[in-house]
DNA sequence: CCATCTTTGTGCACGCGTTCACAAAGACAT
DNA sequence: ATGTCTTTGTGAACGCGTGCACAAAGATGG
């Protein structure tokens, strides 16, 4: 059942908690950015600015990965650099399957950013017959026939589906069926998964209705402190200004 | 600064927490679905399931929004449609430009699910000035000398970075500076933005290292729960299969 | 009008995540 | 060796989010 009634605390990775999982990969992105300059040792405080992130978030982070730092000095870059590789699992290499070869499953296989870490497209499955065969990405596009036949073969464990909402359901369950144990799902869709399979989704419609909520409050914050001070402003068409608001209160960077 | 020091408790958006603003958009995606099969009422236990969450946590939500339910009977759905709409600020029409019209860019501004909403694609937005007057999606893509004056003609308040990391920030920058208050960046970039600016990130790279993570502790539970049961099982090149593991403890549907 | 039954709305307790603030650790100079 | 200075690692407090459990509300039937 996706709605995950869980038994455990839900976090107890082995210590590591999931909000803290989550901010690695952003940690390791700056590291990464600092290693290619050369930069051989970083404060928290230094890391933490180029993550977006609290610096003492940042050290209870590191924390429950080790004592990895050095007092009085920082952190040595390459050494975190494999360290949190490590815990993340990318010393090793994900096979990942595409399924839906549309606008944006296209798009996605021919995103630089998966190979760069350990991340390799393994296949791309569609439905579309006269799709089979087809290059993109440099990749034969593969009939959804053959799903469990590729997933097998090339021992597949991440799956990633951009079919249609309608379609998405179905294309999970064979995945999981075959041996998928986690899923990225771009469908604007809730999927049911048995337990220990992980779903995460990307919902670009939702992104945009949350920035749309606090779009309209900020709109009528604004109007609501506007008359005391200056009432007698020219009633222009559009009252929005490149400033920045009355006061600002919502953190602007979220985790996705 | 986008580390976001928070002076006030950072969700009193009018009493609604930002995890209910979250959830919203996935009732409303429920609850539109039934609108559409004609359903005229719909009890919290049936709506949760829908969306995927508890169903105390759905009616807990709602509450926040008013006493829009009947005892004994459950919701209307076509008056929580319209309420849901409201809150969200989707009553509105809200112009939105693209900017980075590439691979992602490009399926973006091809994706429907967009104007399903209010959100309609304004513009779209390039630096490579042979992309200039191309259209994409039966739109004309304007060269980003412009950006500005295409914000201020439209009155975008809400603009989507899909260029390379290395421009986004430059982006964001001119973007905010022209009146944009809302951005929603897919680059691998953290942007720094001026308080009252919202942004909320999408970021594929990051989702599939929490998988990989998952994946990696959830093989590492399996090696070291397997010994001591069956021990003696044929060492097959490929362990893994279709079960669903020793005990999951995961949610599995997370809100971005 | 009363009894029963369903489903909402919420008080309450609990746990996770964040942040502050500081003691301990170690580098570095003298 | 000793002192100073920087920066880590973490104890503790607090606030937000979640889920349980139940009283109140209202529908429905007799
Ligand atoms: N395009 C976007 O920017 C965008 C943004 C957010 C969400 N989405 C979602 O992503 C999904 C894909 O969007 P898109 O624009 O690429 O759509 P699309 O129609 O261009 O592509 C969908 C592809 O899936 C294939 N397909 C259909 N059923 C299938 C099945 N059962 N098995 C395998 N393949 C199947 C189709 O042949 C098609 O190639 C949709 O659910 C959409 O809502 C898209
Ligand atoms: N393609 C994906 O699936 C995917 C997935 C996750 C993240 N991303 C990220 O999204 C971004 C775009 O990816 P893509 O694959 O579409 O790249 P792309 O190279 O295909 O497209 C980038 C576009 O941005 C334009 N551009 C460059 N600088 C610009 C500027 N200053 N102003 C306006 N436009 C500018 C380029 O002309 C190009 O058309 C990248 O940051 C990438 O890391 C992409």
């Amino acid at each position: 059942m996706a709605t995950g009634r869980n038994h455990r605390p839900a976090t107890r990775s082995r210590g590591i908690p999931e909000a803290t999982v989550a901010r690695l990969p952003l940690y390791l992105r700056a590291l990464t950015a600092l290693s290619e300059r050369s930069v051989p040792t970083v404060s928290s405080e230094e890391l933490a600015t180029a993550a977006g992130v609290n610096s003492a978030k940042l050290r209870k982070d590191f924390s429950y990965l080790g004592s990895y730092g050095t007092r009085g000095v920082g952190y040595d870059v390459e050494y975190l650099v494999y360290q949190i590789s490590r815990e993340l699992g990318l010393t090793q290499d994900w096979p990942v399957v595409i399924v839906g070869i549309g606008n944006l499953g296209a798009a996605l296989a021919n995103y630089g950013g998966f190979a760069s870490r350990g991340f390799r497209v393994a296949a791309l499955i569609d439905a579309d017959s006269s799709m089979t065969g087809k290059q993109v990405a440099g990749i034969a596009v593969q009939h959804v026939d053959d799903l469990e036949t590729i997933i097998d073969t090339n021992g597949v464990s991440i799956g990633v589906i951009t079919t249609p909402g309608g379609a998405a359901q179905q294309v999970c369950d064979r995945l999981v069926a075959a041996g998928v144990t986690s899923i990225l799902n771009f469908a604007p869709t809730v999927l049911t998964v048995p337990e220990g399979v992980d779903v995460r989704k990307v919902d670009l419609s939702i992104e945009l209705q949350i920035l749309a909520f606090h779009e309209q409050r900020k709109a009528a914050e604004e109007l609501a402190q506007e008359p005391p001070s200056a009432a007698g402003l020219p009633a222009a068409s559009e009252g929005r200004r490149g400033d920045q608001g009355p006061d600002g209160d919502i953190p602007a960077v979220m985790p996705a």
